[in-house]
DNA sequence: GTCTTACATATGTCTTTTACACTTAGAGGT
DNA sequence: ACCTCTAAGTGTAAAAGACATATGTAAGAC
């Protein structure tokens, strides 16, 4: 092999050429809001929704339809339980709650989070060492 | 709509059931390590794939056949340039070097960087006044 | 009364990003 | 000749995220 590339560029969305997008946004971190914010008080998926940016920063849309896969691979796993709201009143509402595991989940979640503030530190350390 | 769900339950890749990997990672976080590293001098690859662990974190693993295709879509877009080095000793080496653009780029990632600093930093601060 | 809007929960599907597996090739050692 | 290390790449699948649309309740407008 030797000299010149092939088809298969990765495609990055450059808004216009030489324009990319840059967010820096963290790898699921849905997740650990809306354990974060199930800890608080059980909730449903629609007012779990208003509440994230709140826990996840202003900007983030979330994707309404990957949340509720989310709360019900979470509930999958024993993350969260939930049942049919019937007594409140309106359009049906799955009202979702913490459990135990989902505690120990978030706690496990707000470590992992800690050390990526270590990592992005350090990174921004280093770049301000550079200088401009 | 009432009622139960459905089939199709997302995959969250639980290593053993209720035990899902938690990770915490910035999205495309080589990107700005790449460029962080190449202004602080040109270098071909396989050296960038070293040194990484020393930007992005001693954990990660950057996937080798990615971070070359994640080069060339970067000098597609004028952020690196790269040229063969024929002098050096040894397998034919590609050497990248950092642009002006890139070097605005970079830029723009740090105070992205920075912002999730912020973001990540309100999330932990809310974890903590809940206690445990 | 039916029309529109807001609330609430979902599914379908496509693209982007990440992960895993493999190939090619030069240079040096044994 | 054969093996290992360095260096650069391709192929492909899975995971994560984005975009579009469907369904049903309830309240208020006209």
């Amino acid at each position: 092999m030797r000299r010149g590339y092939a088809r298969g560029a990765r495609c990055r969305s450059p808004v216009r050429p030489g324009h990319w997008e840059v967010r820096a946004r963290v790898e699921r971190f849905v997740e650990p809001a809306l354990l974060l914010l199930l800890r608080e008080r059980p909730m449903h998926g629609y007012e779990l929704i208003e509440r994230i940016p709140e826990v996840a920063g202003e900007d983030v849309r979330v994707d309404v339809g990957n949340l509720y896969r989310i709360l019900r691979a979470l509930e999958e796993e024993g993350i969260v339980s939930s049942e049919w709201s019937a007594d409140l009143p309106g359009p049906a509402k799955r009202t979702y709650e913490l459990t135990e595991a989902g505690s120990r989940l978030l706690d496990r979640w707000a470590e992992a989070l800690r050390e990526a503030q270590r990592v992005v530190a350090g990174f921004l350390r280093r770049y301000e060492q550079g200088g401009r």
